[in-house]
DNA sequence: GCTTAGGTTTTG
């Protein structure tokens, strides 16, 4: 049974637990009665500590009491929980709950002579097929009710609507565990997909394939009449997650495919772009353990996965090629029995001359206003076949992905010019088809930004024109705001890259890279078409050269909590005043009365100046370490343990100097006492370097990096290389910009000089730099990708 | 009622 909503008001099931469950009285729970097809119903008034018997599964002991015979000589029950059940019931139950427990067995209870309870208990587990149902106490809001074998529930107390419980525990299969026949829940990558799309029998199809950490591929043929009930995947490398997905055989290989209960959950893929789920589901459990998931198949993908298909502007199409276009739909029209008409614009010109569909006017929908001003920015895509049914229900307006679009050239012929023709040919392979995308995706914004720029010029000056003025006007008027877009804000900053080594390397054109074996080095000369992340924010990173993983940079606010929590530890007095550090304690006037301490490293047992002193805090606020490390050198936040003063878990930054907060891999580290600084603190002129801290601390310090992917062209071909850089390429240290304005400026403005927004291809200027090409092997194949070094921005003022 | 598609470009 799929997921169920249960709503509970004024303490009673709207919707009534299975119909063949019968609430069972205390009373009647005794040996010799069927308890098949019966429940019991208690409030918690005791919950003992979880345990794990001498065989290794857990133990959880609660006791109910049966509230409609509390009068009663005897009217509460032990009931004994077993293995998972035990866990998961330990982690959500508080006293004074409701609870409801099915599928229990019953026996005598050894201890009812000493605990005056029911002379039975009732033992539950998942294996016996209990089922327990938990509501929280006092006030029910709404619950949901899953199936009686995976078991229970959440609930949304009345009073703030807050997530009280943890859901149900969902185990996740990795791809290279699926098994023939199996209903699992898994989490994937998406390296292809079909967007959905009219099947020959009664409801739309998509194609999803998924890759995961473990290197295998699943193929999933999802089917739904219901279109929102499919995964709403934009991208390549959005990353999924599939709820009851079923795993068979088809011709020796395993797919998977939907059925009753399948639900799925879609994120954006780009490390560092904020974790929404879309789904069409109104329930589902995401915890914070999911979150993670997402965010480490994020960076896994970064660096194992390529799917940079073949974006591409209006402005950039070539004849003969096949590529996805995000746009806006301004018109369309039947054409004939099996095509239909879109009409589109993304803000750009297209280089070419465009062909017009010839359709009548009256069978042309959209604003005959728009469909004018915009006509020699629109093109027309023609779309065959099982397109033309899901073209047909398309709104005007729409913002929509058309994957796989083909450019044909024409050749002159009858007077005509030569021009370009756009086709989504029939059938779906290369996953040809088109996508709604809504308003809050990121690319759409963007978009539309953008298309307000364009559109406002195209408006002035309309009235009382002829056509042909019209024309002329609007075209120059299109073609200046399209190339300045942007730019106007930045012409001013002129900036171009500089080669900073291998000054006898000759220029290589990229289709001759592409086709050379990895690895070697390069001198090229292209344009930046475009990058990613275009959230610039987004491209720093922390980086363990150690175990050479990525990592986000964590938030202020997960800081703010390890502190609060370790201000719960009191300074141990044994720790303060010691050779080598002077100790002060105080406490907070404020209501909270905290108690602060900080040690000063003395040099020379004597104390220096705060702009080189290094200081260990004790139960500071986020915002007093902060201050702190504007005002000292260093500030290393500590707390007591009964012999040592320790670093905090390596959550939170282990050093702060200035505005830049120092982080350590939890992976790579072995945190060792502060009293290992000593080493440094005896020195003659104690730098305070954070790789030295780190080191004599036993922290693999992580360092801040710029990590970026730039889609480069020149004539000849297309790469993708990336940017892994700590500080050169910019000339900003990777670890200053997120708390610099200033520098953010800068980065902004280098972007847009070196890639100007909604400029055309031609319009883009060259830049030189250094690539080099390297062998990534996964367990399929091997892959070449490459990497910018040595290269350097430098900008002029003109 | 229980298929549809099961990645790898139409041929307009």
């Amino acid at each position: 049974m799929p997921v169920q909503l249960l709503k509970i008001v004024k303490g009673k099931l709207e919707t009534p637990l299975p119909s063949h469950l019968q609430r069972e009285e205390l009373k009647h729970l005794q040996e010799g009665f069927d308890h098949t097809n019966k429940y019991f119903q208690g409030i918690v008034i005791l919950s003992y500590p979880l345990t794990k018997l001498g065989d290794g599964t857990a133990f959880f002991k609660v006791v109910l009491q049966d509230l409609d015979n509390w009068s009663s000589r005897i009217n509460s029950i032990n009931i004994l929980i077993h293995g998972k059940m035990a866990e998961d019931c330990a982690k959500v139950m508080h006293q004074g709950d409701t609870f409801i427990v099915t599928g229990f067995k019953l026996a005598k209870s050894p201890t009812a002579k000493e605990d005056g309870r029911h002379i039975c208990h009732l033992e539950v587990s998942e294996e016996a097929g209990s089922a327990i149902y938990v509501c929280g106490f006092p006030t029910f809001f709404n619950a949901l009710f899953f199936s009686p074998n995976t078991f229970f529930l959440l609930f949304f107390s009345l009073k703030g609507a807050f997530l009280r419980s943890v859901t149900p525990k969902y185990v996740y299969t990795p791809l290279n565990q699926l098994k023939d026949g199996t209903i699992v829940n898994l989490y994937g990558v998406v390296k292809f997909f079909k967007p959905p799309y009219v099947s020959k029998g009664t409801d739309y199809c998509s194609v999803v394939t998924l890759v995961d950490p473990s290197n295998i591929k699943l193929t999933c043929t999802l089917f739904s009449g219901n279109l929102d009930s499919l995964p709403k995947i934009y991208e390549a490398g959005d990353i999924v997650r599939f709820h009851r997905i079923k795993i068979r055989e088809y011709n020796g290989q395993i797919q998977g495919i939907n059925s009753g209960g399948f639900a799925s959950l879609t994120f954006d893929g780009t490390i560092g772009a904020p974790i929404v789920p879309r789904t069409s589901s109104k329930l589902y459990t995401f915890t914070d353990e999911e979150q993670k998931t997402i965010e480490e198949l994020r960076v896994w993908a970064a660096s194992n996965l390529s799917v940079s298909g073949p974006v591409a502007k209006l402005s950039d199409v070539q004849p003969m090629l096949y590529f996805n276009l995000t746009c806006q739909l301004v018109g369309k029209a039947q054409v004939d029995g099996s095509s239909f008409l879109l009409k589109v614009w993304d803000g750009t010109k297209c280089p070419y001359p465009t062909w017009k569909v010839p359709v009548e006017a009256r069978d042309l929908e959209g604003e005959e206003v728009l469909l004018h001003q915009l006509r020699n920015l629109m093109v027309d895509i023609l779309v065959y076949d099982n397109h033309a049914q899901l073209a047909k229900s398309l709104k005007i307006g729409s913002f929509l992905r058309i994957y796989s679009i083909h450019t044909k050239q024409t050749s002159a012929h009858n007077g005509d010019g030569s021009h370009i023709e756009f086709h989504l040919h029939g059938g779906t392979c290369y996953g040809r088809g088109i996508g709604v995308l809504p308003d809050n995706n990121p690319d759409v914004k963007e978009l539309k930004i953008f298309l307000e720029s364009v559109e406002l010029s195209g408006s002035q000056n309309v009235e009382g024109m002829s056509s042909l003025e019209l024309d002329d006007t609007f075209n120059s008027v299109t073609d200046i705001m399209v190339f300045n877009g942007y730019t106007s804000f930045f012409s001013c900053v002129f900036c171009f890259t500089v080669l900073t080594d291998h000054q006898d390397l000759n220029n290589t054109d990229l289709k001759t890279i592409l086709n050379s074996t990895a690895p070697q080095q390069y001198r090229i000369r292209a344009k930046l078409q475009t990058y990613k992340p275009q959230q610039l924010y987004q491209s720093v990173k922390l980086h363990c050269s150690k175990c050479n993983t990525l990592q986000e940079v964590p938030y202020g606010g997960d800081f703010d909590l390890i502190l609060q929590d370790s201000a719960l530890t009191t300074p141990n007095p044994e720790l303060h005043n010691t050779s080598w550090y002077d100790s002060v304690t105080w406490t907070t006037q404020d209501q909270k009365q905290r108690k602060i301490t900080i040690h000063f490293v003395k040099h020379d047992e004597m104390l220096r100046q705060p702009e080189d002193t290094l200081i260990m805090i004790e139960g500071g606020t986020f915002k007093e370490v902060c201050k702190l490390a504007k005002r000292f050198k260093c500030v290393i936040p500590v707390r007591s343990t009964e012999d040592n003063l320790e670093p905090l878990d390596l959550s939170a930054p282990f050093l702060l100097q200035g505005n830049v907060k120092y982080y350590g891999c939890k992976q790579c580290s072995t945190p060792k006492p502060i009293k290992s600084l000593t080493s440094i603190a005896a020195e003659d002129q104690p730098s305070w370097e954070p790789t030295e801290i780190a080191q004599v601390l036993g922290i693999e310090l992580l360092q801040y990096v710029f990590i970026m992917k730039f889609t480069l062209l020149d004539g000849t071909g297309m790469l993708n290389a990336y940017l892994f850089d700590y500080e050169n390429f910019f000339q900003i240290p990777a670890s200053e910009i997120l708390t610099n304005n200033f520098l953010q400026e800068k980065m902004q403005m280098t972007m847009n000089a070196l890639c100007p927004p909604g400029r055309k291809l031609d319009d883009l200027p060259w830049l030189e730099c250094f690539i080099k090409s390297y062998n990534i092997r996964d367990a399929t194949k091997q892959q070449v990708y490459y990497q910018i070094f040595d290269t350097t921005v430098a900008a002029d003022v003109v």
